[in-house]
Formats: C-alpha cells, sequence, structure tokens
DNA sequence: CCCTTCGTACTAAAAAATTAGTATGGAGAC
DNA sequence: GTCTCCATACTAATTTTTTAGTACGAAGGG
C-alpha cells in the first residue's frame, strides 16, 4: 500500500520548514521558532506535528524530556512534489508556462537564466 | 474595505478554466465540460459558480434562460496571483529556488530556457 | 391544463484544515 | 510532601472547502 502521495498543507509546510531548519527538535523547539512570528498555542503545535507524523512527513522517538521529531522526507523532494502538484493544478502539468508568468512577472531576469544554464552545463 | 487578495482554490480553479475557455457560459455550459472529465452535480457547479462570483472571480447577467457568466479577472492575473502565493508560501518569495527545482526535476530544458531568453529579447 | 425540463434560491452535510482546551502525569524546586 | 513546569494524549471548536439536496417557478409540448 503505498501511501498516496499529498502535499502538505499551508500550514505543515511551515513546520516542516521549522524542522528542516533546525534539524531534530521538540514541539517546544518548533512552537517557540513559529512564536517569533505569529501567534500560536503549543498544542497547536503539537497537534500539527503529530497530524505530519500521521502522514509520514516526521517521525518521533523519545528524547531526554520530550520527544524529538525529525524529518521524514527530504525538503527537496516535499518541495518537489509541491512543485508537480501546483504545475498540474495551475499549468495542467507543463512548466514553460510557469516559467513565462515569472518572467513577465519580473520575477526573473535573463540574468536568472543565463546563469541557470551555465549552472546547468557545470552540473553534467 | 479592499477585498483580501486570496487565490481560488483547486476547485474554483478548475471552474474558472473552463470559464476561460468556453468564453460566456452557463451553469450548464460549465456543467457538461467539467462532466466529461468527472462526476459532479449540476448544483456543485452552480454551487461553485455563486462563490465565484461573490469572491468576485465572475459576473453574471439574465440570458436567454439562464443567467450568463463571465470571467471577472483575467486568466493571466489570477495565475499570477497564484503563482506569487505558491512563491511565497513553498519559496520564501524567491523565484530562482523554484527555477531550479524545475531544471533539476526535468521540467525544463536548457533549450526551454534559451527559448524563453530569445523571447524576452524580442519582447523589448 | 398537466407533465417534463431547465433554472434559481436556499439550505445543508461531509470532509478537510486550522486552532486550541482539558486531563493527567513525571520530575525537579523548596 | 506539595507546588510548579513541561510534556503528552485525548478531545473538540471553528473555519473553509467541497459536494449536493430540496423546494419551487417559468416555459413549452401535447
Amino acid at each position: 500500500m503505498k501511501t498516496k502521495n499529498t502535499t502538505p498543507t499551508t500550514q505543515e509546510l511551515e513546520i516542516m520548514k521549522v524542522v528542516w531548519a533546525l534539524g531534530p527538535a521538540t514541539v517546544r523547539d518548533v512552537y517557540e521558532a513559529l512564536r517569533r512570528r505569529r501567534k500560536v498555542a503549543y498544542t497547536t503545535v503539537m497537534t500539527m506535528m503529530n497530524i505530519l507524523e500521521q502522514k509520514g512527513y516526521l517521525k518521533k522517538k523519545p528524547g531526554e524530556r520530550a520527544y524529538v521529531y525529525h524529518a521524514a522526507k527530504p525538503r527537496k523532494q516535499v518541495i518537489r512534489n509541491m512543485v508537480e502538484d501546483f504545475l498540474g493544478r495551475v499549468f495542467d502539468g507543463s512548466a514553460r508556462p510557469l516559467l513565462v508568468h515569472l518572467v513577465e512577472g519580473r520575477r526573473l531576469s535573463a540574468d536568472d537564466l543565463r546563469d541557470i544554464e551555465r549552472m546547468m552545463e557545470e552540473g553534467e
């Protein structure tokens, strides 16, 4: 039974980002990181992290006092899935129209493109 | 009170796509287009379209028999907002990491990038 | 006229996402 | 020991999203 490949929700992603940034962390760690940016209850964070564990994004193991959670999936992979999902929903799966939008929206310059091209050459 | 600039949900976008494709259309028109791809109730489509009207994505005016809905916002603009939103949520607002993902995920080739570059030159 | 078809308004229920409260227990402070 | 802090499990309220049902009116066919 291969778990359906869902994508994390907005809030879930926010927490995953913290865990990816911090490395293995307790609920409190994540709570405090989030707290700096917005009001949220400790238990809310815990709930979210448990959901993330159920969904297979986090794993927990007993630590000194509290459980320590760590990312079960690498950041790149998750983000890649989100990009795929977005591409499918919004652009019927093709990346070029997205690229065009990025360029037209001034989010990318010709220089950016050339940079990436150069990276591609080096990478292969 | 300037309406909060939300982004259409998945289902909402699906309907908007149909309307953008068909041009002014009745609920039935949209219903039938959607129906070809998946099971859905007529009233569901109507509900969605009325929500879209409330949200300012569609406008309706009385037609021969039924209301005729037409897009209140151009496709490009809406999609652009969705891209912006996605960029903000997933990539903290920067487009380059997204581009890198697209390339690494083989969604874009070096040729694609060169094509777009050429288009940029011509366009300006 | 009566029936069927198409349409609208109103209502609502199911599902998912978001946020948080309550009860309870361990462990150190004093 | 008792109090306080931190943690967890369990439960739940709220909001948003998604899907659809019900009641009822207008219009044409026969």
